[in-house]
DNA sequence: CTTTGACTTAACAATTAATTAACAACTTAA
DNA sequence: TTAAGTTGTTAATTAATTGTTAAGTCAAAG
């Protein structure tokens, strides 16, 4: 929904593939084209915000197809990155004039160019990668701004309390709260709620989140972990 | 109302059709005139604020036509661009001395057409198509210079409490805003007015964009996403 | 193998919050 | 001054959330 969008230009299916995995891994929302020509219209259509582009390619090649899609209104905010042999040293030059905002060099480690990728996307889109998100493990990340939770890069929302118990526990992975420390917490200090009203709450997460994150122990409290 | 006008002036009917399509999409006001004589008129009457003038005409051509146009006193901030066929190169300084401001050459994509007529109009209009307009995607643009909203290319005005509630909610898609801190950036710190208050607005505004933009969360309060 | 205490779960009730329509009070422009 | 438009209020309705109850599990202890 407010994921980034990358768009992969590669001739090679296996690279796309590769890039592929590790840039949807991190939660973006990947689109791939094989050629120049396919690349300008997905660039068209969806409007990525980085385009990581294939110097060599058959027909219309990364160089060609930079410069038309530095033409479109629907990319004027799009940062495009060039991907190189490590020997096609000319295409810095090139590909910077046809309006690329970084080149990157092939054979290149998945998570050197995921950082990087990171990186450009965090100058240029600061605002939508933002500070107060973090990531409580499990393949859960909390943001504090918006009241929204992503399992698995899935958004999910949840009500009020059930946030404000979900962000209790996870501030605090691995610590034990006990059932007294979390109606003082999250219901205040001369509050008249039973007991199982708790239950009910973690219950309600554990159905949104999956049962292994939030453990029961009997007799003491629960405890975030994953 | 505040739209940018484009007289088309072209002999061939389809390529009049076909550019008007274009243009009337990225949400310029579009005129045609099929001869000289016409285009005249029309631009003495609409005072358009960019002409593409087809060189090649019967009756009056291109070059007469810029001449007679430039003499108007309504058309003195017109920009007048010539289409001309790739062979006609004589046309560029012909029809650069006849007053043109840019040619251009047939035959051309529609999109790199379009972000030539942007840029140039871009360039001499700065004042209306200015840096404050902002799309905020989901087919709403805002233009915080003169208070008004385009909804899939479609003015519509909004009061100024409403626009104020759109802006704040628009400028930052995502996060929340509790019902305090809406009172607070628009009503101001010691705001006197109920809670329903808010809720009417926002009705009223997802009257006009729609309901899906802006988004409740119920004891939170509310995010604009699309 | 029953009992017990502690948690889970589903269904539902109570509560709280938001939506909506109708309208009143203000403002502005004609 | 009227008319039109904007802004704020209220009250009825609708919807979502939060909380309760009671039956059901499960594991450890007797």
């Amino acid at each position: 929904m407010n994921n980034l969008r990358i768009l992969l230009v590669d001739d090679e299916p296996d690279v796309l593939d590769f890039l592929s995995f590790n840039l949807q891994k991190e939660g973006y929302e990947v689109y791939t084209a094989s050629e120049g020509r396919e690349a300008v219209q997905m660039a068209k259509k969806v409007s990525p915000n980085l385009i990581l582009l294939d110097v060599m390619m058959p027909e219309m090649d990364g160089i060609e197809a930079c410069k038309e899609i530095r033409t479109l209104p629907e990319c004027k905010d799009t940062l495009i990155v060039f991907l190189t042999a490590r020997t096609e040293d000319y295409s810095q030059i090139a590909g910077l004039d046809a309006g690329a905002d970084d080149y990157i060099s092939k054979p290149i480690k998945p998570r050197v160019l995921v950082s990087r990728i990171k990186a450009l996307l965090r100058r240029r889109f600061q605002s939508e990668t933002d500070t107060s998100i973090f990531d409580v493990g499990g393949g859960i990340k909390i943001n504090k701004e918006n009241y929204s939770v992503k399992v698995d890069n899935k958004e999910i929302s949840l009500p009020k309390k059930e946030f404000e118990l979900l962000y209790l526990l996870a501030s605090k992975p691995g610590k034990v709260f006990t059932r007294e420390d979390i109606l003082h917490k999250i219901w205040g200090e001369d509050v008249v709620v039973g007991d199982r009203t708790i239950d009910v709450h973690i219950r309600k997460l554990r159905q949104k989140l999956g049962d292994e994150v939030i453990k029961t122990l009997k007799g003491i409290g629960y405890k975030f972990e994953f």
